[in-house]
DNA sequence: TTTGTATTTTAGCATTCGCTAAAAATTTAA
DNA sequence: TTAAATTTTTAGCGAATGCTAAAATACAAA
């Protein structure tokens, strides 16, 4: 009854998508998991056929509420998976979401929930993106980037962007980390340079790219 | 340059086959893998092709190094994972095996040289499978099974077959487990029942399906 | 040594999941 | 509003991996 990791990857995708706001296109779907977009219409047919999704020719996918509970399935797995290499196996946090993607499609439920209580049940990973909950309520997601933040406001980092292993070392050298308070200091126009002024350092410049990827909450 | 899943599976099957002292016939695999023999003989074809194997028709399959270098890593993958689950997640000896199988093939290098360091790199797996090291040596195994030990001689238990967790929970439950002192009380003919004497308990008598499932090592 | 049985292979087919190239539909822009 | 550009779909193909049914081979027994 398990459904293939290539269908996982395609609900997991659209979820990100829809969850960012955007409309889960083929080309969207397709540059997401950097797969032609003829490969996505296929497979957004098959979804389709199993009530995954709903899927309007031209216009886009939408998960049904199965293929969402399923992509939360996934979605828990990853997180808590990148969290337990982290803190019990001892992995860095740029190492963490490769082994994940992987995993995520193997663990069993028990291994889910074994880890979880390992864990203590937390609601966010090691880059402060929500854990959904077992019952597939997702905890509220850091929105709010650095480039669009308030100047000389009180912030915490809640959540950097997990794609890029290079530039999480990055942030991790620098003090960037979530849960981190930081306050914005000086923006610079034209999307130049954003000037930040973290807990118990002295201020550091992040270019605008940067700072497009690290996410704030009130403090 | 990964290899499949089911490559994995064929030549993990294949060596497990060997050396159990028996030939990696076509329909041996098919059996150990529940597949048609059909679907095997194809197989063999395409991982004879690729250098794993030699296969000569009617005549049965013998890894080739690379192949065996491969199907002990997996073999390692597994006696880790096995020990790993049991002994840092909780897992009970018969839940081990099944989870392992699966993540087996997913894990990275680096977590499975993690998972050997935090267990501070065992020789055998919660079964008494012995788990091959990291350049391919397989520690020796037990192979001496009750059925076949002598009367009145002390034993160590060394090794129990990790297929049926219906077994391994009754062996637990009367005490049966890699490690325990052993020795053969009785036996009766035309494999008849066989009475043993644990460490610090009363006698037991075990069937001889049972007994054969159970390996012993001198003290 | 022939014949019956068991094993193995071959042939042909199905599914999953990717691809490219061409056609169709949509959107944008002149 | 029509032409150009972009996006999406269709058509057809290919590798991996399974299957069944039929043919070939090997082994065992009479």
């Amino acid at each position: 009854m398990g459904l293939s990791q290539s269908i996982e990857d395609y609900l997991k995708a659209i979820f990100v998508l829809q969850s960012e706001g955007e409309v889960a296109t083929t080309t969207n779907i397709a540059n997401a998991l950097k797969v032609s977009s003829a490969s996505v219409t296929n497979m957004l047919k098959r979804l389709a056929k199993m009530n995954l999704l709903e899927h309007e020719a031209y216009k886009g996918a939408k998960l049904t509420s199965t293929g969402n509970k399923i992509a939360l399935e996934i979605l828990r797995h990853h997180r808590l998976l990148e969290l337990y290499l982290k803190e019990v196996m001892g992995y860095s946090w740029d190492e963490v979401h490769d082994e994940a993607e992987k995993l995520e499609h193997h663990i069993s439920e028990q291994f889910e929930e074994r880890i979880a209580e390992l864990l203590n049940h937390p609601t966010h990973d090691p880059h402060g993106d929500p854990i959904p909950t077992k019952d597939g309520v997702m905890p509220a997601i850091a929105r709010l980037s650095i480039a669009k933040a308030e100047l000389n406001k009180p912030y915490i980092i809640g959540r950097v962007k997990d794609q890029n292993s290079e530039l999480l070392r990055y942030l991790e050298k620098i003090g960037v980390i979530p849960g981190v308070k930081i306050e914005i200091v000086e923006k610079t126009p034209f999307s130049g340079p954003i000037k930040i002024l973290l807990e118990d350092k002295e201020t550091q410049v992040l270019g605008h790219a940067v700072a497009s990827e690290v996410y704030l909450v009130d403090t």
